[in-house]
DNA sequence: ACCTGAACACCGTTCAAGT
DNA sequence: ACCTGAACACCGTTCAAGT
């Protein structure tokens, strides 16, 4: 079982590199975003340039290395409501909620998850992959109920999510109705109204 | 009556390359996206990095050579449809479909749309203030009908459906379903739905 | 094994020097 | 007036040289 916090392979100076990195890592990434300079990074960290390729080949092997728990978490969150007693629109409406919040954690955070998606190769590709599917099967119950709109699937969901935590990332002006309009796309995802405005 | 496409000012060679630079740069902002690299534009035209800079002091300054005519074309076709005898949210419709086909036109022009009304600064900035206010009149008008829900203003509106041209963008797959996103984000516009999917 | 930093090929932006 | 390209301060990525 390893933990994911360290890595008992070949030690020393290594392991502790890798904290640093990782500590650096975070700062930087929650400064400047997903796109943030990995020189900056390894200076931060006071370590060379190549111990960072070293331990991270790639960026998104660091990103990985920084996110995967809250992806695991929001993995976890979706079959957690799953399971709960709430009406599911409810519940997938909770979900999108905590999803918009933990996207606008790092600006950019939308456009490497979305580009994760389709390159299966990124270190990004599974966690990010398997936390969409835990999202499809809440919207999947949400539609069983009727009360979802049957021709959206994962994949629509998933766009549409994080092109709200791009867009909120744009201007403070927008961030402040997050909350607005998610409930605006949430209604989408409810399907035609009655024509009636309110 | 400056019509735009020559700047009768001071002549010679500096016309011509001016013209060269648009039409490079028309062709690396198709290929690259409004992040292209202005080096590869000046490189392509044939012109020393320096006139580039010369010309367009600022990447806005270019682009907004390029697009002006684009934004008002969608200006105007907002001013159109708002006198024209459809019923008003099918106009409303009309002009998002028509900005979202435009806005895929260049990779990133999402994100510079949003950044410039940001930035009072910006070259593209009063072009794009006046196509977001066109299309808040159009909002208005469908408000007023009662079948667009009232607490949605301009901002709104713009934000939404340059959230869709970004995502749209982000992978194929999506931007086959560019139409399909839109109608559940103009669902989401009409307001909350009977509760029963389709 | 692991670390380091120079090296390479790129950027954006400025500005002295030329015509 | 206008044009040019070197110069500067940055990138990401690789890799020879060190321990």
């Amino acid at each position: 079982m390893a933990d994911g916090t360290t890595t008992p392979g070949q030690r020393a100076d290594a392991q502790r590199n890798r904290e640093r990195l990782l500590d650096a890592a975070r700062q930087v990434v929650a400064e400047e975003g997903t796109q943030a300079s990995l020189r900056d990074v390894a200076r931060r960290a006071g370590v060379g340039l190549g111990t960072l390729y070293r331990h991270f080949p790639t960026r998104d092997d660091l990103l990985e290395a920084l996110l995967r728990v809250r992806f695991d978490e929001l993995a976890s969150l979706a079959d957690a409501l799953l399971d709960d007693d709430d009406p599911a629109e409810r519940s997938l409406a909770a979900w999108l909620g905590a999803f918009t919040v933990g996207a606008s954690a790092a600006r950019g955070l939308p456009a490497s998850l979305m580009a994760t998606l389709g390159d299966p190769d990124s270190a990004l590709h599974a966690s990010c992959l398997s936390m969409r599917e835990a999202a499809g099967r809440l919207l999947r119950a949400a539609q069983d109920t009727g009360r979802i709109r049957p021709d959206v699937d994962g994949t629509d969901l998933f766009a549409l999510v994080n092109a709200l935590g791009w867009i909120t990332d744009q201007a403070p002006s927008i961030a402040a109705r997050r909350e607005h309009l998610l409930t605006l796309v949430m209604d989408g995802l409810a399907g035609p109204g009655t024509g009636q405005a309110r």
